[in-house]
DNA sequence: CCCCATAGGTACTTTTTAGTATCTACCCCA
DNA sequence: TGGGGTAGATACTAAAAAGTACCTATGGGG
């Protein structure tokens, strides 16, 4: 059996959601179950192997269900767990802080975008100045 | 002037925030300030040139602040600037989920082990199975 | 004179991560 | 017969991230 040392909480965390796509891979799931085409048209830029494959290590983790319809043309739907839904309030403030971040920078000046927002809870932000 | 395209805001959070050093260098700082060597300490296997490349990937991002004093040796202090402090509570949760997460899995038979387990805020952990 | 401690810079190498291209399977439909 | 639509596997390559080794500066102390 491989041991596995952390000096720190976080550094577990960041282990499993932690990369390119994860993060966002579930911050569209916390909405619900999605199928992998939906996922791929959700994510562009994200690669059928990409985005499989991080599938497949959220669900070796216990975060991601994948529930296949054994019909055809092929049905494969994925969604947070029970387990993985206790990240859903970090995954949604790791939205929002992202977004609030994009406009306090193009209101410093930088030339930003930000194409989808999808977390608008409500109007005060964490941090104005 | 480059421009920068988010398709959500994690993204853009993740590109401030993510890699492997830049979670557990900002988990110590919310302590409070500490200097170089401190932080060398506190984090095991950080090398100095990854210490200070994602220190300075901070300060550019205005989430650390760096403080010289002018004096013979060399003393540095890092510290969350007030922007950075917004994500405070964002750093927690991932703190407390990856350990709560590692109890689980150990709970679970995984050869796991934390070190340092320095936010322990109740007993009530956020997912019990 | 040389080494200590402090903080940091830089060229180069290795490792990890991500991307590309091509392959499978299945049934339907024209 | 040969597409389309779905989901996915895999070998190979490219890019990004991290690690290694060695260099700087400064003043004090032995």
């Amino acid at each position: 059996m491989k041991q596995a040392i952390y000096n720190i909480g976080v550094e577990n965390t960041m282990k499993i959601i932690g990369g390119k796509w994860k993060p966002i891979i579930l911050c569209h799931l916390k909405h619900g179950a999605m199928r992998t085409g939906e996922l791929r048209r959700a994510i562009p830029n994200i690669t059928q192997k990409m985005l499989t494959q991080q599938l497949r290590e959220l669900e070796d983790d216990d975060i991601v269900n994948r529930k296949v319809y054994n019909q055809i043309p092929p049905k494969v739907e994925y969604s947070l767990t029970a387990y993985g839904q206790s990240l859903n309030k970090i995954l949604e403030e790791l939205c929002v802080w992202g977004e609030n971040d994009i406009d306090r920078r193009k209101a410093n000046g930088e030339n930003i975008i930000l194409l989808n927002r999808e977390d608008v809870p409500n109007d005060s932000l964490p941090y104005a100045d």
